[in-house]
DNA sequence: GTTTGTGAAGGATTTCACAGCA
DNA sequence: TGCTGTGAAATCCTTCACAAAC
């Protein structure tokens, strides 16, 4: 065990770009969209966008150059552009339905949270085990049996799996979440669930995060 | 600009011990404890840890090394040790005192998670600049002008600040925070705040952590 | 004069592979 | 035999430094 020798095409299929670098567009994209709102320059360099993140400009220039040339010497970045170009890349010229599973206290939580829709991100769908609470409608959706999952995903275009479920089931509902094909997994549970390599999790875990603060406080 | 070239002391000040490292033992520590819940083998190898996580033992046990041999050639790990000695290097084997800025939904649902304490983390004071909630009590916390944050950290011995305030007041409530003494922060709002280098802030923004999966869905 | 884009250098992290111990 | 702990090798990521472009 475990996985490949065989990067010959690794190499080649699966993305140039490192993973981490992926990680930091966000936080581009993120920056330049709190300088759209305000105005000044609508130009802003590599140093300057650097400072705000706490990062280096090189290391902004180096990320960026792995998907092009949008920068012009002497000037820096307009603004309007690269974020546009940045939200092209990411795939956030668009939007992505979600299905949350687990409505409880976290779940409702997550389905009224206004943040996702103007980003793009659509929760379109809810699902439970309890027979208390399917059939409910919550914050505009219906809430149906974890059975639905599968015909669901295809019938709704789901794209994104939200897991608000307690920590002893969530493995379970992940592997459902797999075998409905769902490929993005979103992942409130306090665990590391096993998924095969096609599938990206993320995790948030406020109480994992504040564990690795501990170690640096006296 | 920017930083030290005077790494002189940096290697023996500052953490031998990568921060990814440091990062990656509440990992342990959370398979582990699931483990200890568990009935089965009080011992586990750092294959089986690996297989968990879907990392590489030979990851795990170099992460152990930096502070310690703690397990059996021929064996592995006494699980409940190990638990016990991560608990204890990162810190986790007291409680910690919390403070919550943002009495908004957000903050309401911080404070009445029930994750926090069970963990050791003690949100013992909740703090908004809103005349409307400034004195009301929520999930037992008195909510306190943000005026008085500064005295209440030395006196309720607080040493973590969450931020659950809308974003256009994030980086002013963290400059009281710092300004105020506090060093680790957890925060809820979408930006990446300027902080002094010896002041840890750990991001939860689910929006971030969906843009960067986007890019790999098609 | 200013700032990008980028090979090359340097540093950090991961993986290998095996000696040593139970 | 089985698995840890760890130097050495390999890989990955960041920073440097400067030619080219504006």
């Amino acid at each position: 065990m475990t996985d490949t020798n065989n990067n010959l095409f690794n190499t080649e299929l699966i993305s140039e770009v490192p993973e981490v670098v992926i990680q930091r567009l966000p936080l581009y994209v993120r920056v330049l969209s709190q300088f759209t709102n305000m105005l000044g320059g609508d130009v802003i360099s590599s140093e300057q966008l650097a400072s705000h993140l706490q990062m280096t400009p090189a290391q902004i220039r180096k990320d960026l150059s792995y998907f092009g040339r949008f920068g012009k010497q002497g000037r820096g970045y307009n603004v309007d552009m690269l974020e546009t170009k940045l939200r092209s890349i990411l795939g956030l010229d668009r939007t992505w339905n979600a299905a949350v599973v687990g409505m409880g206290r976290l779940g409702r939580a997550v389905v009224s949270y206004p943040g996702f829709s103007p980003e793009g991100f659509i929760i379109n769908s809810a699902f439970d085990n309890s027979e208390k609470i399917i059939g409910k409608t919550i914050s505009g959706l219906k809430v149906q049996p974890i059975s639905n999952l599968t015909n669901s995903v295809e019938k709704l275009d789901i794209k994104i799996g939200i897991v608000a479920v307690p920590v002893g089931c969530a493995q379970e509902v992940i592997d459902i979440l797999v075998e409905g094909g769902i490929k993005s997994i979103l992942n409130y549970a306090p665990l590391s669930p096993k998924v095969p390599d096609d599938v990206v999790v993320r995790g948030i875990d406020p109480v994992l995060s504040l564990k690795s603060m501990t170690y640096y406080m006296r």
